[in-house]
RNA sequence: GCCAAUGUGGCUCAGGGGUAGAGCAAUUCACUCGUAAUGAAUAGGUCGUGGGUUCGAUUCCCACCAUUGGCUCCA
């Protein structure tokens, strides 16, 4: 029997759909070949080759002929075969990817099969006894994947699924996915206007709408604010330099893809001509404000930060709502220190993340991720030497170990100029983007000559921390807007008081009460009858503001509010100016960002 | 960039070779007085953009742009 709790168990169930797929997919279709099928978190998936896409239709048809194969209950028998009769039998199928993977186990590796029925998969295991066992089951989407997941190869067909040992699990699981999508950023951003796109402006270029605007503001104040009292100096630097800029620092080699440099082709590799380039990073810029003169060791460290536009050439396909986009402003900063320093100041910078984000209320859901670099990779990808990076990431490792953060390691997944530790936060759907990162950088200083006179009156290289506090705001926005629906924290919200006309004939001068408490600052909106987000979501709005402002005949009449506050309750009629010192008085007390 | 789907008034969608519909929203009038969607009337779209086929295209074909889910990549 399969325990759904116990993580092994729902592997093994799902791996064994993910068979079934196959299995139903060669009945339909032979001439399709196979690539590989393994469980994922909350389903399975399973890669075709085949020369027609699969449509909606196909789906049905599959999910039709597992049926079939779950009602026949076949057994499903493991053997192994000797690596060339294992390789002469998927040959003699044309499965062209099933050899290729026997080719790449090595010489040692035992090479089973699971067979079921009519159907034998290259697989190591492990799988429930029958097919019979599969219960319940929905294939959920079709979507293209390179072979080994490299854009080089061919692009084959995934379908995606996921099961469950009874229905009824199944359709809680199908209901918790739709539940989640309700508070997709991008559906609901753009509902409650905290963002908007427009196609003639361009891919990953959001517009940041008044709602949206504000909500960043009051991030990046109360950041700036809070980094300055961490002991951090603030820098505006150019958003865009000469492609010499770029050469120095590696982003020319190493990054060049990802930026958006002026002037054709021919120009920007023509030294002779002057070629500009939209900065991607923040870092060559706030070098040179270590380097404007000769520093000393007290000097360090010299933590700066900057509220930092940037921009990425990120490729068409990428963008997504506010969590991709192409430029997007993060709160950057670079810690100039000493050898002696890093850890120290690596516990701050970590501390520092750790605090805003659990400040605003995302930590909860974050996972670090050690991200290093991959010694198999072709040299191009990073700058340095070999033992340039085990002594950084030896570093880094013991930091994190004596912090006790508890970290997956993350292959492949490193800056080119040194290993990072990433705070990974997942959206509604479940797909992983950085949040936050801090990384070591032992390389960049000496590429850009970075020096200072250590105690001992020599010459001495320092490192750079790369870090930000809160990530970029834009992203940061879209996980809080799907983590409170749409509903943030008072401090941040958009909306400190709403204005509750009784009827559509007091609408106007609601209206006229919202622009004069605008003008002092405060943050409000009338209610607007026309909503149609579902009750749910405007109940929660109107009981996350911190007043209600009731306008009915009366209060028009003489022009006066009826207040109402989440905190002592009705307060009564009063004049548009009274309120209006009340609230800014709540807004001094109870709305302020939180204190470090 | 790659695979696939989508693009019709503010929103959700229907339709389909002869120059467009519905519901909700908007506006006006009436009604309503402490939280949703009462009645009547009005207004609102060169059917994503540009080409092509055609007597004629929003509907067929092509290209491009944008949106969505993935892959690759990445904060």
């Amino acid at each position: 029997m399969v325990d759904f709790n116990n993580a092994e168990d729902r592997l093994r169930f799902r791996h064994t759909t993910s068979h079934i797929l196959a299995q139903a997919v060669k009945r339909l279709w032979p001439e399709t070949k196979l690539a590989i099928g393994p469980a994922i978190d909350d389903g399975f998936y399973y890669d075709f080759d085949r020369e027609e896409p699969f449509t909606a239709e196909d789906l049905k048809k599959i999910e039709d002929e597992m049926k079939k194969i779950v009602k026949e209950n076949i057994t499903l028998e493991y053997y192994e075969l000797p690596r060339e009769e294992a390789r002469k039998f998927m040959e003699e199928q044309g499965e062209i990817y099933k050899v290729a993977l026997i080719d790449d186990l090595p010489d040692e590796a035992t090479i089973s099969f699971y067979k079921q029925g009519d159907f034998t998969d290259l697989c190591k295991g492990p799988h429930v006894e029958k097919t019979g066992e599969i219960k319940a089951f929905k294939l959920t989407s079709v979507a293209g994947a390179y072979w080994r997941g490299d854009s080089k190869n061919k692009m084959l067909q995934r379908i995606y699924g996921t099961s469950y040992p009874d229905k009824a699990m199944l359709k809680e699981h199908l209901d918790r996915m739709e539940e989640a999508k309700k508070r997709d950023h991008n559906k609901l951003g753009r509902e409650l206007e905290y963002f908007t796109t427009v196609d003639y402006i361009g891919q990953g270029l959001p517009i940041l709408l008044p709602k949206g605007a504000k909500v960043v503001q009051i991030l990046q104040r109360w950041i700036e604010d809070l980094e300055a009292s961490r002991g951090c100096m603030l820098t505006k630097t150019p958003l865009m330099a000469k492609r010499e800029l770029y050469k120095i620092s590696g982003h020319w080699d190493h990054y060049r893809d990802g930026m958006f440099v002026m002037g054709d082709k021919a120009d920007q590799d023509d030294l002779t001509k002057e070629c500009f380039a939209l900065r991607p990073m923040t870092c060559p810029f706030q070098y040179q404000v270590f380097l404007n003169r000769q520093r000393s060791y007290r000097d360090l460290p010299m933590r700066l930060t900057e509220t930092s536009t940037l921009f990425r050439n990120e490729d068409s396909g990428e963008m997504h709502g506010l969590i991709r986009v192409r430029q997007f402003t993060i709160s950057e900063g670079h810690y100039i220190v000493r050898p002696d320093q890093l850890e120290e100041e690596f516990r701050e910078c970590l501390d520092l993340a750790k605090y805003c984000l659990d400040t605003v209320g995302l930590l909860e859901d974050c996972t670090f991720r050690f991200s290093q670099w991959d010694p198999a990779n072709p040299k191009n990808k990073y700058e340095g030497t070999k033992e340039q990076w085990e002594t950084a990431q030896a570093t880094m490792e013991k930091i994190l170990n004596d912090l006790g953060v508890d970290y997956t390691v993350g292959i492949d997944e490193a800056a080119f100029y040194g290993p990072k530790l990433d705070i990974q936060y997942k959206n509604v759907y479940g797909k992983e983007d950085t949040l936050v990162t801090i990384q070591i950088d032992m390389l960049l200083a000496a590429s850009y000559g970075m020096e200072y006179i250590d105690a001992d009156g020599q010459k001495k290289t320092p490192y750079i921390l790369h870090r930000t506090s809160l990530g970029c705001y834009e992203r940061t926005l879209a996980y809080l807007i799907e983590k409170y629906a749409g509903c943030l924290p008072l401090w941040m919200a958009y909306e400190q008081a709403r204005i509750l006309p009784i009827s559509d004939a007091h609408m106007d001068y609601a209206f006229k009460v919202r622009d004069e408490l605008r003008k002092k600052g405060l943050r409000v909106e009338v209610d607007d009858r026309s909503e149609k987000l579902g009750k749910k979501i405007r109940e929660a709005a109107v009981n996350k503001v911190i007043y209600t402002m009731v306008i009915g005949d009366q209060e028009m009449e003489n022009g006066t509010v009826t207040l109402e506050s989440r905190f002592e309750g009705k307060l009564g009629a009063m004049s548009v100016e009274d309120a209006a010192n009340r609230l800014l008085k709540d807004v001094e007390d109870k709305v302020k960002p939180p204190k470090s």
